[in-house]
DNA sequence: AAATATTATCGTAATATTGCGATATGGGAA
DNA sequence: TTCCCATATCGCAATATTACGATAATATTT
C-alpha cells in the first residue's frame, strides 16, 4: 500500500497535511529560511547554502513550486526564486487556525 | 538514497522538520481534531472514526506519541488518548515563529 | 481457568521520498 | 554557429511511509 487513503479524509485534512508535508524537509526549510534572508536568490546560491547535489536542490524546489510557496522568473540563464508573500500568509494562517482549536482547560486527559 | 541527510542542517530545521513531519498526514490530523473535539477518547473511538484498519489507527497514534503532541493514559482494557496541551502549545509557537519571518514587502521578487 | 474485548506489534506488500550522476534544455558569449 | 554556463529532467538505487492481516499482550467477564 504505501498510498495515502485520502477519499477517508475531507477536503481541508488534505489539504493542511500537504501543506505540513511541503516543509516537511529540513533542505526546504533551508531554502525557504535563505529566500527570507536574502529576499530572493538564484538556484545556484541554494546549491552552494544546502550543501546538496545540484539535482536534489532543483527537486526541492520544484516540490515547493508546486505548493505555491515559492515562484521562479528567468534571470538571463539563471532562475531567481521568491517567496510568494500571499501564500505565504495563507499558510500562516491555515496553520494558525489549527492550533488555535484547542481550549486549554488545564489538565485534559482521562 | 532516500535517506535525509540531517546532518547538513541546523537542529532548529531538523527540528521544525520533523513536527511538519508528524502532522503531514491527513489521519494524523483528523485524529488531532476528533480529540480537540471531544477532549479525549479512546482507540476504539477513533478506529470507527478514522475509516482505517486498527493496526493502521495504532501506528499514527503511534506516531503521534512519538512527537509527544498526544498522550495515552491506560483506562481499563482501553487506552485514552489526549492532546498535551504544553506541547501543543509550542508547536503553535514554533511554526508561528518561522512563518513570522516574512517581513511583507509587496512584490519582493526579482 | 477459559472466553472475550481492546490495543500494540510483527511481517509483508505497495507506494513515496530522497539523493545523485548523467543527460537534456535554453540562454549568453566568443 | 559553437562553446560554455545554469538549471531542469531522467533513470536509478536506497530508504521511508502507509496500510493491513495475523498474532501477541493485557485486562475484563463468565
Amino acid at each position: 500500500m504505501g498510498i495515502t487513503k485520502s477519499d477517508l479524509f475531507t477536503r481541508q485534512q488534505n489539504e493542511l497535511a500537504n501543506m505540513a508535508k511541503a516543509i516537511a524537509h529540513p533542505a526546504r526549510i533551508a531554502i525557504l529560511q535563505h529566500l527570507i534572508k536574502k529576499n530572493a536568490c538564484i538556484t545556484g546560491d541554494l546549491v552552494e547554502e544546502l550543501g546538496l547535489a545540484q539535482a536534489t536542490t532543483s527537486q526541492h524546489l520544484k516540490e515547493l513550486k508546486n505548493a505555491g510557496i515559492i515562484q521562479g522568473s528567468i534571470e538571463g540563464a539563471s532562475v531567481c526564486y521568491c517567496i510568494d508573500p500571499k501564500v505565504w500568509k495563507q499558510y500562516n494562517t491555515v496553520f494558525n487556525m489549527f492550533f488555535k482549536e484547542v481550549k486549554n482547560n488545564g489538565s485534559s486527559c482521562c
